[in-house]
DNA sequence: CTTTAGGCCTGACGGC
DNA sequence: TGCCGTCAGGCCTAAA
């Protein structure tokens, strides 16, 4: 589910609610993610004040001084901040209690998220260690693109959603920016231009910077949270819209496979 | 090294 | 109403 702008989302979301707060509960209800929560580790940090609060890719990272929690959502999973007598329903997997008021709580049906617990220095942790930049800064450009796509034999959307090259470009942020940029998904990235690569970077942040604007895109259960719903959805060009008219060019949008991730482009507008 | 396919899960939806 | 197949916003891992 949630890509870069809805991961973003959520932690301005949250972040008023953590930072300085003291930790005084976790309650793990189902360990059970994609990785198993390290319930005992994790209840050291009881009473450990949070210092600060970050996104770096598609994890939120926690930081106290005894550890760092990072939480990923997965394809389904959703942050809320809720007052501390809120009963849990189904797929409620964790709790982290804030001074005794309030709670953050993970749901995540479909347990493709996770919830670990690092040790400094946390950006040596095998899970980011690798990642590429940042989208939204400067360390991001279309020469970076450019020089990462050298030799790739992958679809140019592959490419961009490849977290070494660049972090945080999701299914539908890559058909749209793809669609913003004029081109077409399927091209074997090795072979763009430069010129190609500057534009595409260009939009990827465009795309990214208005969808955070929005508020994420709400297709089914995304929510914001305080559990309102994105509404970048109604600024989507491509992404679901097979079979209906291009909204430049009135073209039929066409939907096609890659890399075993659907994707949508126009026929006419992405001709590069 | 790059690339591909598989797998992890639940839930919603469409067809019968 | 129910059952079944298909699909879904991510991403790690093993294997080719």
């Amino acid at each position: 589910m949630p890509e870069l702008p809805e991961v973003e989302t959520t932690l301005r979301g949250i972040q008023p609610y953590l930072q300085d707060a003291t930790i005084t509960d976790i309650r793990v209800r189902n360990p059970s993610l994609r990785w198993p929560v390290p319930v005992r580790p994790l209840q050291k940090l009881c009473d450990e004040k949070i210092s600060a609060c970050e996104r770096r890719a598609k994890y939120i990272l926690i930081h106290t001084d005894r550890g760092t929690i990072m939480l990923h959502l997965g394809m389904s999973g959703s942050l809320r901040v809720l007052s501390v007598d809120q009963p849990a329903g189904k797929h409620d997997h964790l709790d982290i209690e804030l001074n005794q008021q309030h709670i953050l709580r993970l749901n995540d049906p479909r347990r493709f998220g996770c919830c670990l617990l690092l040790k400094p220095p946390v950006a040596e942790h095998k899970l980011l260690a690798n990642l590429g930049p940042e989208p939204l800064t400067d360390a991001f450009n279309g020469d970076i693109l450019f020089r990462r796509s050298r030799g790739r034999r992958v679809a140019v959307k592959n490419l961009i959603m490849d977290g070494q090259v660049v972090v945080g470009v999701g299914n539908i942020y890559a058909s749209e920016a793809l669609f913003l940029a004029g081109v077409r998904p399927t091209l074997t990235a090795g072979r763009l231009s430069r010129a190609r690569y500057q534009r595409l970077a260009e939009c990827i942040k465009l795309v990214l910077a208005n969808a955070i604007k929005a508020g994420g895109t709400t297709l089914n259960d995304f929510t914001q949270a305080d559990g309102s719903p994105g509404y970048f959805k109604q600024e989507l060009f491509v992404y679901g819209r097979a079979g209906e008219g291009c909204l430049r060019c009135s073209t039929t949008i066409k939907a096609k496979t890659i890399g075993q991730r659907s994707s949508f482009y126009c026929p006419a507008c992405q001709s590069f």
